[in-house]
DNA sequence: CTCAGTGTTCAGTG
DNA sequence: TCACTGAACACTGA
């Protein structure tokens, strides 16, 4: 389930089990879709050997510093995941990659449904995909004022521009819809036509939901029971709010959307 | 059996 | 150029 606080738990993860450990052995599947521009093959031989000094993520895009280039870069697509272990009898399935530290900690991506990503590269931050991404909200949001006058500057439809990642970096279909209801504001409106109270309130209930998941490392079963999100799904249209209002199912910007008509404007 | 889906990208259109 | 739509990608689970 990764949007920005699920990449986020995933990064801690890795970092828990890799940062200032050798790797001392690489497994890879055959996999032509997930190894993109790479081979599993090049991924093999750039990390074994390496010490993972560091890892790193911007919006939905994960990358491990290693102690030579190029460097890993990771993007789970709808269901990637890392999963961490000590027995490769515990090697999850649909993993596409396993990677063994010095001290017999393995951590392996797994991605089910083959959008994720594992791609190499010298200076990730500078060459493409992360290089065209946007702000990263939880690391580095814009004051109120750039927000704001971002916002004017745009016609895109308001939910459009969230999941747009040239813009915000990390925002998917659940945190959109989310902020959009606790923001009280109305998915379709174009961006430029909120008042600039609607775009500070956006900018507020943005921050504060990613706070909030990152902190429980994105445990749903720990978010705040206020959040539409435990009630977006399931029996689908009319079902209510812990507020009491009726939940509704839109197509917006190309993506299923959950809104409640009575509270968004 | 059918279809939607917590994502991204690209072709086509206006 | 900008912005939007729909389709494609690939596979699972409801």
């Amino acid at each position: 389930m990764p949007e920005l606080p699920e990449v986020e738990a995933g990064r801690k993860l890795a970092a828990g089990a890799g940062a200032g450990h050798r790797v001392v052995r690489v497994e890879t599947v055959d996999d032509d879709i997930v190894y993109d521009g790479t081979t599993p093959e090049a991924v093999q031989r750039c990390l074994r050997g390496r010490t993972i000094l560091d890892t790193h993520r911007h919006g939905k895009h994960i990358w491990f510093e290693l102690d030579r280039r190029p460097w890993p870069c990771f993007h789970f697509g709808m269901t990637g995941a890392f999963v961490v272990y000590r027995d490769q009898t515990d090697r999850p399935r649909c993993w596409k990659i396993e990677i063994t530290y010095a001290h017999g900690v393995r951590l392996a991506m797994t991605n089910s449904r083959r959008l994720g990503r594992v791609r190499l590269r010298n200076d990730p931050r500078a060459e493409a995909p992360i290089s065209t991404l946007g702000f990263d909200p939880y690391l580095e949001m814009p004051s109120p004022t750039v927000f704001v006058e971002t916002l004017r500057s745009r016609k895109a439809i308001v939910k459009g521009l969230l999941l747009d990642q040239s813009f915000a970096a990390g925002v998917g279909n659940w945190i959109a819809d989310e902020v959009l209801f606790q923001a009280g504001i109305d998915p379709r409106r174009p961006a430029n036509t909120l008042s600039v109270q609607e775009a500070k309130t956006l900018r507020a209930k943005l921050a504060s939901v990613l706070k909030k998941a990152v902190a429980v490392d994105a445990d749903a079963g720990r978010f705040p029971r206020s959040w539409m999100f435990h009630r977006r799904w399931g029996k689908r249209d009319g079902q209510k709010t812990a507020r009491g209002e009726a939940i509704e199912h839109i197509t917006v910007a190309g993506r299923t959307t959950a809104w409640v008509p009575s509270r968004q404007r």
